[in-house]
DNA sequence: ACCTGAACACCGTTCAAGT
DNA sequence: ACCTGAACACCGTTCAAGT
């Protein structure tokens, strides 16, 4: 239904813009890709991709109803992207990680993406391939339909959230992630000891804090179902 | 440092606004909340919070240096509120996964706050105490230092990232929110069985890919670590 | 048929001027 | 000392007018 509202792709005929450009839906994700890869992703706002298509703005809005629109169409690119070289290889758990890791990659390429509850449900056809996929490998470990579903819900919204807390430390310069890197040190590492006990305790070990918890996550995430699959199968 | 940098928040004299309020921090902070909880945070905008506070918008520049400062603030405020009644039964895993619960839930109440990293960092009050209580469960739990921290890392940042991809659902209309839930059904729900199998076999299934996948992951998560500790201690 | 340009209704933030 | 108001540099989106 979402689908029959959106603008037609494909057009009988096409009149350049004022720079010669013919636009499509294609050639404006074309751009937005562009524009996130090489000036990062809160470079895109509709009026700055227009000026990097040699377009009015306005004009965007014959392609896609509005931005969410057009970020949906993104985010099933990303998908498609990160999937690309994708091979499962025998052992279920490890080619869960690996591709719910690849859904956190292609996320943390354009943060907002994460936060759209609807981009996972848009069915667009790169998506429903790594949905498809995904329920697959936890079937073949021998899940019921409804764990299935139910663990894969986890490691997608899990993947899409981290990407979404780590996107803000990419978003920063480099001397400033440094700082910020330290800053657990800095703000945490000199607490009384009688009054916060525990942070005193571990306060060598604060530098772990900065960096992701992508992996750390997914690991213990695995390792539960894994355990679960042994259980099941005796 | 970031403290130093900060605009003070004592003073000396105090001048009302037109509308006859005086403005303090706290009390930009109160209407803050106040703001969110009435509108959603969506409608946390400095210049509808002037006028809620019946100020000018600029006013709110002398108590925080900007919006990332008020809203670190804010965050710090979220969390006292939500540890207030926080009290450990004595299970270290129940105690870390309802801390945890916690912090999701604060994180929810507005979800610009999960992406800045920085939130995890400032060293305000609340946070400082709260970060003191996690990492001290998993050390009562018999993890190591290193191993205490990377496992705190993983909760809370699996919260925050809950948080950020579920009030993408929580800032939908009531009614635009149900059709979302269904729309898993609809649009996931029809696949042909040679192209998509997986997908079509759990089809009965795909309302559970609505609502949030916190609880579960939490379970997964928590379950881990138990498994991890009692391995350790053996 | 499609692009353009003006317009509308917003933002965050700064700073000189007021009191 | 603190608040105000104008100003600056942006946003997303709509729609009549151009070609």
């Amino acid at each position: 239904m979402a689908e029959s509202e959106r603008v037609p792709v494909k057009r009988k005929r096409r009149r350049p813009t004022s720079s010669g450009v013919v636009l499509s839906a294609d050639l404006i994700i074309d751009a937005a890709c562009e524009l996130i890869d090489a000036q990062g992703a809160q470079a895109f706002t509709v009026r700055k991709l227009g000026a990097a298509l040699g377009a009015d703005p306005s004009a965007i809005y014959r392609y896609f109803r509005n931005t969410e629109d057009l970020l949906l169409a993104l985010a099933d690119r990303l998908i498609g992207e990160s999937m690309a070289d994708f091979v499962p290889g025998g052992d279920w758990a490890v080619d869960l990680r690996d591709l719910t890791l690849r859904a956190y990659r292609s996320a943390l390429r354009h943060p907002q993406i994460a936060v759209f509850s609807t981009v996972r449900v848009t069915g667009r056809p790169h998506e429903q391939r790594a949905v498809d996929t995904g329920i697959g490998l936890l079937l073949q470990a021998g899940f019921d339909d409804a764990t299935a579903v139910r663990h894969y819900h986890t490691l997608v919204d899990t993947a899409l959230g981290h990407a979404a807390v780590d996107a803000g430390v990419l978003r920063l310069a480099p001397a400033q992630r440094a700082a910020d890197e330290q800053a657990w040190q800095a703000e945490y590492g000199n607490l009384p000891a009688d009054e916060y006990p525990s942070l005193h305790r571990v306060r060598e070990q604060l530098l772990l804090m900065g960096g992701s918890a992508v992996e750390p996550t997914l690991d213990l995430l695995i390792a539960a179902i894994r355990q679960e699959a042994a259980e099941r199968s005796r």
